[in-house]
RNA sequence: GUGGUCGUAGCUCAGCUGGUAGAGCACCGGGUUGUGGUCCCGGGUGUCGCGGGUUCAAGUCCCGUCGAUCACCCCA
C-alpha cells in the first residue's frame, strides 16, 4: 500500500537514482567538498529559528509517550540540509576549518500536499560553502557551475539557471517606498503562474499603490543572459543604496558564469525563493521543457543563519532536488536504465552438479570486477537466457563450451573467466534519456 | 492543510439507462532433453483501490476512506 508523499521506486529507477546520486558525489568530490551527513531530526526551535513557520515539519514522538510527555515532542524531521548544516557548523565551529566546503545527500521531510516532483520523503544533493565573518562573492559564482557540470554528466534536458539577487528585489522595493518589501517579493514571484494582471492585484492587496505596481512588474520582467540588466534596471529610475549592491554582485556572478559556462545562466528579475533565510543571491534551475514542474535545484546566499553571539558564519549553498528530479522524468519514462539489475553475467548452468564449476567461473569474474550471478536454476538454455533478457543482463556465459554470448547481438565468443572483459559501457548499468 | 478530477488484469483501456468482467499488448505452458527474441497452439493471471450504504441485484448509484493528479499554499 502505498503512503501518499514517500514514493518508492521500482529497481530499474532505483539505479537511476543511485546514478544520479553517484554522479553528484562524484563531481563535488572533485571540486573538493567533503562529505558529511547530519542527523534526521533538529529540535523543533532550531528548524523554525528562521521565521520557518509554515513549514510542514513532521514532529517524533513515541507511542508509549502520553500526553503530559512532551520530551520528544521538540525534536522534528528536518525539511532541508541548509538549517541542520548551520546548526552543525555552530556546534563544531572550533573543529572545523573555513572555509568550509561541504556535500550532503541525505533524505528530507515536509508535510505538503503531494503532487507532481512533490514529496513528503525526497532526496536532496547540497552543497554548501561557509565562510567565518566574511564570505568572497565568487562562491555564489562557483557554485551554479558545479551543479551545471553534475547535470552535464547526466542525460537530462537543457536546463537553464535563473539568478537574481534578494538586494535588487529589496533594495528596488525599499527605494519604493513600498512597506512591506516581502509580500511585494512574494506577489511578484507568482507573475507566470498568475501573469502581470494577477501580481497587479496582489499587490494592490498589500498596499502597493498602483504606479510602484508598474515598476514592480517592469523590474520582473527583466531577464538577460549577461550583465546588460544593469542597465535595464537603471532605467527604471529607482535608486537605493541596497539597490546597487545587489545589482553589482549579480553582475559578478553572471559575468563569472558566463565566462566558464556560457549559455547556463540568467539574470532573471522576477524569482525570489520562497525560504526567507537568503539574503543575497538566489538560484532556480529549471529543464528545458519541463518548466511547469518548477525547480529542481535551487539555493542562495544566506548571511544569518549560522550566527551565534560574536560569531557570524556566512554561507552560500545550494540543492538539488534528487526526487523532484526523478519523480518528473521517470513519471515519464524520460529516464531509464539499460538494464534493472547490476549484474553484466549471468553464468548458465546445464545441470545442478556443475553449479560448482559455475561458481567458480562467476568467482573470476567478480575478481576482476565483473558484477556475475549464477543462474537459478539448471532450466534449458533457452529460459536461463530469457531469464537475462527480462533483467537486461546484456552477456550469458555458457561453461560447457567456455563461451560468452551477448544476448543483445547474439553475438558467441570464446572466453576464459580469468581474462575475458565486457566492453566498458557494459560493465554496469547506463541510464539514457528521451525528450522532445 | 483547502478545493477539483480520476482509480477496472503487469500495461493501455472497453464495460450503454444497475443484471455477479472483456480486448490488445505483456506474461505463463506447449510445439522445440535443452541457445531466447519470429511463428503456431493453449492459458485470464482480477478483493473492478478499500470500507460501508441503497437495491432482488453495484464495476456501474450514494457516503466515507486511501492513492494519483491539478489548483491554492508552499517549494526540492
Amino acid at each position: 500500500m502505498a503512503i501518499s508523499g514517500f514514493p518508492e521506486w521500482l529497481p530499474a529507477q532505483r539505479i537511476v537514482e543511485q546514478a544520479v546520486i553517484d554522479r553528484a558525489r562524484r563531481v563535488f568530490e572533485l571540486y573538493g567538498f567533503t562529505s558529511l551527513e547530519t542527523r534526521a531530526v533538529e529540535p523543533l526551535e532550531t528548524l523554525l529559528a528562521k521565521g520557518e513557520t509554515s513549514k510542514e515539519v513532521y514532529l517524533l514522538r513515541r507511542l508509549q509517550a502520553d500526553e503530559k510527555d512532551t520530551s520528544d515532542s521538540t525534536l522534528g524531521l528536518h525539511f532541508d540540509l541548509t538549517v541542520p548544516f548551520a546548526r552543525y557548523v555552530l556546534e563544531n565551529s572550533g573543529k572545523l576549518q573555513f572555509p568550509f566546503r561541504r556535500y550532503q545527500i541525505q533524505k528530507c521531510w515536509r508535510g505538503e500536499r503531494p503532487q507532481e516532483g512533490r514529496y513528503r520523503e525526497f532526496y536532496q544533493a547540497d552543497i554548501d560553502i561557509v565562510d567565518r565573518d566574511t564570505l568572497p562573492a565568487h562562491y555564489e559564482a562557483e557554485l551554479p557551475l558545479i551543479i551545471a557540470d553534475v547535470l552535464r554528466g547526466l542525460p537530462l534536458p537543457p536546463i537553464r539557471m535563473q539568478i537574481n539577487n534578494r538586494k535588487v528585489l529589496k533594495g528596488f522595493y525599499q527605494g519604493l517606498g513600498i512597506v512591506d518589501p516581502e509580500a511585494a517579493i512574494r506577489a511578484v514571484d507568482k507573475v507566470d503562474k498568475i501573469g502581470p494582471a494577477g501580481v497587479a492585484a496582489e499587490l494592490a492587496q498589500v498596499g502597493v499603490a498602483d504606479a510602484q505596481a508598474k515598476l514592480c512588474l517592469a523590474l520582473a520582467e527583466i531577464s538577460t543572459p549577461d550583465s546588460s540588466f544593469v542597465d535595464e534596471v537603471r532605467k527604471l529610475g529607482v535608486s537605493d543604496p541596497l539597490l546597487d549592491e545587489g545589482l553589482a554582485e549579480l553582475a559578478t556572478v553572471i559575468d563569472a558564469a558566463n565566462e566558464h559556462a556560457p549559455g547556463l545562466c540568467f539574470a532573471e528579475l522576477k524569482i525570489a525563493r520562497g525560504l526567507d533565510y537568503y539574503t543575497g543571491t538566489v538560484y532556480e534551475t529549471i529543464m528545458q521543457g519541463y518548466e511547469r514542474a518548477g525547480s529542481v535545484c535551487s539555493g542562495g546566499r544566506y548571511d544569518n543563519l549560522a550566527t551565534s553571539g560574536n560569531d557570524r558564519f556566512p554561507g552560500v549553498g545550494i540543492s538539488l532536488g534528487i526526487t523532484r528530479l526523478l519523480g518528473i522524468l521517470l513519471g515519464r519514462d524520460a529516464l531509464t536504465a539499460s538494464r534493472s539489475v547490476p549484474t553484466c553475467v549471468l553464468v548458465a548452468l546445464a545441470d545442478e552438479p556443475s553449479r560448482g564449476a559455475a561458481n567458480r567461473i562467476a568467482g573470476a569474474l567478480r575478481a576482476r570486477g565483473i558484477p556475475t550471478e549464477v543462474s537459478p536454476t539448471a532450466a534449458k538454455y533457452g529460459k536461463q537466457i530469457r531469464y537475462a533478457e527480462r533483467r537486461g543482463i546484456p552477456f550469458v556465459w555458457f561453461p560447457d563450451s567456455s563461451e560468452v554470448k551477448d544476448i543483445r547481438s547474439g553475438e558467441q565468443i570464446a572466453a576464459a573467466p580469468d581474462a575475458w572483459t565486457p566492453p566498458d559501457g557494459d560493465l554496469y548499468p547506463t541510464i539514457s534519456g528521451s525528450f522532445g
